[in-house]
DNA sequence: GCCCTCTATGTAAACGATTACATATTTGTA
DNA sequence: TACAAATATGTAATCGTTTACATAGAGGGC
């Protein structure tokens, strides 16, 4: 591999005067200048990132620490994280990992010297203990249960947007609204079911505990916790699921049982992916901006880089919003067009 | 920071002996081992990895360089690399490039010094001249045209999952049978393509080019090609959609038209992405075991990194299955189970 | 002509680790 | 007891950069 002495030796000129050609650094004759380009070129010479790091104390590069995430969610994150990172120069070094503390600081600890700073996705809510992780470089807790302030964190307006969805149901008569959990562990699950019961107080209506079905996000739950409901003697008339790949198991539970949607039973989820609106019916959700909150979370991590993390710490949510299609019989003439992705929004 | 230094002022020792109790190379007193790691930790010591990789020459970080990827297809790569790479204790270096060969180009040089290797997922069909990368590091070539051995590569047997889905239409006695395409510079869109035609020469069916709708992988685009053949004064009785995602849209479609899956009209895709069984009707598809391809690519590309990119290379192709649900009108006995992910599968 | 200020370049010390080699101490063996 | 071998530790070079400081020549003002 060719250094940056190689280029010296072939140009006759010092080590400095590479470096300080390449990098637009110091002042350099015109001549040298083109000459030393003309043959560093023709060497193909590439900086060695590592070693300039290691002088720089900079890594251009931010770490990413992700839970198992599937599907749409996981890209959507790691695209808004990599369009706003790499406008600003910077790489990304993702790593999976438990949600549990020691395996998160473990990764952490691989990172040093690795990286400038860290976003840390920990939806399980024992992380809580993450907040004071004992890190000198700068770090944004994502959609954690972070109630402290040592920490940037960034989260959903969960409980916000599950309590308009829900509110929307009961506007639209319903009593008898249930309710397909997350995780008990999972933050954002709770903070769904959170806003559920808020809505259901809100309307005068009082929480029942068979109306609340465990799930697990995943499309078999939904499918499997609608049996459930279906299996009621009281079947409720409206299910709120708290993301959209449940809704969808749901939907599919439903129409094998030959259950209408909406006019027997309602169905909505939550995320809004780019799938629910060619569901059938098309399912009504609540937006979340994951695209956006990755960004978000990247400028919140910049911003503690070029501070170097000293600086007052923040805590954000992006705002969700409802979209409402024919699975909540609520009247829409959205039709899915054939490209332009105009979106129906109602605002509360 | 605390450096290896400090640890070994505070420790009263050298930084060699300090580096030698931390990687247990050499030999030393266990009474100096106990102290030497008690100081490092007590002192929260964590080695800089810049630092290492700088003199040892290895990062243990693989590059990834990615285009623009949506949706499951994109974690789910990422999962199989991710998981296949901490198995043997390296990282991802995670960078989304557009694929056109100057790009591709300075993503890579912007990776030398910080990775130890890299795959190059590519499917735009120009990429074709990426063979030749002028690269001394380790290449693996992901859905690529790449036909010289110059680089590694890994392809999905997009033509022959393809012919055999087509075939599959053909046996259930399908005559006009419409395509809706991928991009035309796409690579696997294009192999979909020739096994598609390849069927209907076998079943000594003549490609008829207005079969032939224009698609981009993407949801609306299914739905607009899905009106376009509707529109036909002799429509076709099955659409072979080259993924998933146009698959649903054209599902939506016809649903919308009224038009019954499967008795009026057949629909499979290609993918079979977990919401495919979740469909009205289960979509029949192409399984693509999009994880194993990401395991797999790592795989040769860490084999390339211990071998020091002298080894022969290889060229390989993972298979595909046939997955009949019935939106293809194939009896099929499957319903989306609660918990297990079994799969049902014709094999040719 | 002298001194000062630029400009262009070189020298060498970092950065934080690993490791070949040297040295000192202990142990084993004849 | 003495010497070789094994063990424990230290010294210093090295990886490929950047950059503070040093040096040398050129140009300008008096």
């Amino acid at each position: 591999m060719v250094t940056i002495k190689d280029v010296a030796r072939a140009a006759n000129m010092s080590v400095a005067t590479v470096s300080r050609v390449l990098n637009g650094s110091g002042p350099v004759s015109e001549e040298t200048g083109r000459l030393i380009r003309e043959v560093a070129s023709r060497m193909r010479y590439v900086p060695h990132s590592g070693a300039r790091s290691l002088i720089t104390s900079k890594t251009e590069t931010l770490g990413v620490l992700l839970p198992d995430l599937y599907g749409e969610f996981f890209s959507e994150i790691i695209r808004g994280m990599d369009s706003t990172a790499q406008r600003h120069g910077f790489h990304l070094l993702i790593s999976r990992t438990y949600a549990d503390k020691p395996e998160i600081e473990t990764a952490m600890r691989a990172m040093r010297g690795r990286v400038d700073g860290v976003v840390v996705l920990s939806p399980d809510l024992d992380a809580d203990s993450l907040l004071n992780l004992p890190s000198t470089i700068p770090v944004v807790l994502l959609c954690s249960a972070a109630k402290g302030s040592q920490t940037d964190s960034l989260t959903i307006q969960n409980c916000r947007g599950a309590r308009e969805m829900v509110t929307h149901l009961i506007n639209l008569g319903h009593r008898r609204i249930a309710i397909i959990k997350g995780s008990p562990r999972n933050y954002d699950a709770t903070e769904r079911l959170r806003g559920y019961r808020m809505a259901l107080r809100d309307g005068g209506i009082t929480p029942e505990e068979s109306l609340e079905q465990a799930g697990d996000f995943t499309e078999a739950a939904g499918y499997a916790a609608a049996i459930e409901l279906l299996a009621m003697r009281n079947r409720p008339t409206a299910i709120f699921a708290a993301n959209d790949a449940m809704a969808i198991g749901a939907l599919s539970a439903l129409r094998e049982s030959g259950v209408r949607v909406p006019e027997d039973i309602a169905v909505a989820g939550f995320d809004d992916i780019p799938l629910a609106r060619y569901m059938d019916p098309p399912l009504s959700s609540v937006h979340v901006p994951i695209c956006e909150l990755g960004e978000r979370a990247v400028e919140m991590l910049l911003h503690g880089v070029t501070h170097k993390n000293d600086h007052p710490r923040r805590r954000e949510r992006v705002s969700t919003e409802l979209v409402i299609r024919r699975s909540t019989g609520g009247e829409s003439a959205e039709r899915p067009p054939p490209k332009t992705l105009k979106r129906e929004t109602v605002s509360t």
